[in-house]
DNA sequence: CTTACTGCAAATATTTTGCATTTGG
DNA sequence: CCAAATGCAAAATATTTGCAGTAAG
């Protein structure tokens, strides 16, 4: 494979050279199994790696990710309760809804939120972390069809 | 307030009391804590407690937490991490600031996310329960003062 | 009295850590 | 070869649950 291999994106291994660290297998498969995800717990990347390997250990898999997060290939959020979701990080700025009846969770383009945050400097001097936010709610389908 | 004490709040009483629910000194010393504390995690909400009564137990404020979310009297929200945030459920209608530097919580009224949210819904169909939201960022002293 | 509620201890679940072994470069 | 990374198992956390005793109404 070169540098890209279509699926980790293209950098991914230049980016850890950069730093001294290692290639291993482990690190693209919980790479690969983010952005074959989507949004993924923890649990959620271990299961999906050990579809394909294995014997890879969840202590691998939170380190890992920590340490992907610190490269910026990867970014987490927390979409309630207490799981940390993980995401990745080559893909177009955006923040998430989360339907609180169905769970469903989507990516919004943050440009929505651009006036938002705006007024968070204006009155709040707060500066907003856009690939942070998670808005919590209730998706169309759920709020048609009430449960 | 009528039948107010001035910590609780005024009809607590009356809410366990319609749905034949019991007033027991422990319910009211959560509903204390999490007044107080403002916002607070479950465990900071026990240390809160143990220092009025002693021997109150972990799982009897979870099981309380539990409940007077049912009842609308407290709420919760995930300021990042694992542990859940309580707050008071009668405090005026607001979401959340948290400075991911220095970690300050800061409350600011819905008012200013009504337009965003009124966008979430045109756009995206989704209804925001604002309450729930909660924004990471930094806040004006840690962007002022970088760490 | 009746049964909702609490305390306690054990069961779960989740994430972290120390250390011996493996392995990428 | 050597430092970095992994696996493993134990520890640290956080939350839930079953059950017997306590107490609110």
């Amino acid at each position: 494979m070169s540098t890209s291999d279509g699926r980790t994106g293209p950098d991914w291994r230049a980016t850890l050279r950069a730093r001294g660290l290692r290639l291993t297998p482990q690190r693209e498969l919980v790479l690969d199994a983010v952005r074959t995800l989507g949004h993924a717990t923890p649990d959620q990347v271990l299961a999906q790696v050990q579809r394909t390997a294995t014997g890879v250990n969840a202590s691998t898999v939170y380190r890992t990710l920590d340490l992907l997060e610190k490269l910026d290939l990867v970014r987490h959020t927390h979409l309630g309760h207490g799981a940390p979701t993980y995401h990745f990080g080559g893909s177009a700025d955006h923040f998430h809804t989360v339907c609180r009846d169905c769970g469903t969770v989507t990516e919004v383009p943050t440009a929505i939120a651009r006036t938002f945050a705006e007024q968070l400097i204006t009155d709040q001097a707060f500066q907003t972390d856009m690939g942070h936010l998670t808005v919590f709610g209730r998706c169309s389908n759920c709020a048609a069809h009430p449960s």
